[in-house]
DNA sequence: ACTCTAAAATCAAGATACTTTATTTTCGAG
DNA sequence: CTCGAAAATAAAGTATCTTGATTTTAGAGT
C-alpha cells in the first residue's frame, strides 16, 4: 500500500529532523554563552546523565584524556561544573554541574520546556504510552548499534 | 492525577534520551572514520538538508566563515563533500555529499536504518499518524525557540 | 602482606582547528 | 553605473586537541 508506506517514511523523516533540530538549538545557546563546540555537549551529557567521571566524558565526548582534563578545567574556572573526590576510587573525580551554569541556561530554555510540556499535556494517556513506547524503542536501537560500532561488531 | 503526570515526565525523559543518543551514535562513526566533532556535524546537516552553502553551513554550525572555509577544504580533500559553482550567484558555492562519503558510512548505518525502519513498520497508521504529528509539534518547537534565541530575541 | 600490572587523571610539547582581520569578487540598490 | 554590502577565501595569532610521559591508586596474583 502507498499511503502506509509515504506515512513511514514521515515519521522516518520527522525523527532525523527533530534530532538535527536540537543540534541546532544547543548551537544557538552556546553561540550566544561563548561555549566551544565540545564543552557545550560536555554539558549537555552531564545535564541528562547526571554525575560523571572524567572517564566517561571522554569517552562519550570521544577526546582523549588529555583535552578532557584540559576541557574539565576551562568548565571549572567559567564555574560551570564542579569536581568532587570520588569515594568508589581515589584515582579518580566525579563531575557534575555547578548551579551557575543552571542559571546561566535557565533563561534561554525555561520557554521552550514550558511549551513542550504544554504540547505533552495535550496528548491523552493512550496516545502519550504509544509515543513513550515508540521513543524508548527507537533510542534503543540507536544505543545498539552505538554500542556495536564501539566494539568494532560492525 | 499523578500516573498523568509520570507519564508526561516519561515522554520528556524519552524525548531527551533519543536526542542524547543520536549524539553518541554520530560519535561512534566520527570516532571510528577519523573526522572530529565539526566536520562530522556539518555531514549530518548536508545529509539532512542536502545542498546548502558555505554562508548556511557557518550559520547551522556557528562557525566562523573563516574555519568553515578551512573544513570545507579538509572534507574537500577527504573526498566527502564536492564544491559547486552556485548559478544564481556568481560569488558563492554550493556543498553536496560525495559519494565517498556515502559508501563510506553506508556499512555503519544501513543496519540500524533497517531496524528503524521495521520498527516504524509495526506500528499502525493511526499510531504513526500520532507519532510523527507528535515529533513534528515538537520539532516545530524547537526551532521556534531556536530562531528567537539566534535573533536575541530571548 | 607484597608485588606488579593496569587504570584514572594530569601535564607538557607538538599538531590541528578556530577566530580575527584583510582581500577579492560579485551582487543589488539607487 | 556607482557604491555599500555580501560570499568566500587567505593569513596571522589564539585556542583546542593529540600524543606520550608521569603520578597516584586500584586490584589481581603470589
Amino acid at each position: 500500500m502507498n499511503t502506509k508506506r509515504d506515512l513511514e517514511i514521515r515519521v522516518m523523516m520527522a525523527a532525523r529532523e527533530n534530532n538535527i533540530s536540537s543540534i541546532l538549538f544547543r548551537n544557538s545557546i552556546r553561540s550566544r554563552v561563548g561555549l566551544n563546540i565540545t564543552d557545550s555537549e560536555c554539558l549537555s551529557f552531564l545535564s541528562i546523565k547526571g554525575v560523571l567521571t572524567p572517564k566517561d566524558i571522554s569517552h562519550y565526548t570521544g577526546l582523549t584524556t588529555g583535552s578532557t582534563t584540559a576541557m574539565l578545567d576551562r568548565l571549572e574556572n567559567a564555574q560551570f561544573i564542579r569536581r568532587k573526590p570520588n569515594p568508589d576510587d581515589r584515582r579518580g573525580a566525579l563531575i557534575e554541574i555547578h548551579e551557575k551554569w543552571i542559571e546561566t541556561s535557565r533563561p534561554l530554555v525555561v520557554g521552550l520546556q514550558k511549551e513542550q510540556a504544554e504540547l505533552i499535556a495535550s496528548y491523552s494517556d493512550a496516545e502519550l504510552e504509544i509515543i513513550a513506547d515508540f521513543l524508548t524503542r527507537f533510542t534503543d536501537n540507536v544505543k545498539k548499534y552505538t554500542e556495536m560500532i564501539e566494539q568494532d561488531l560492525i
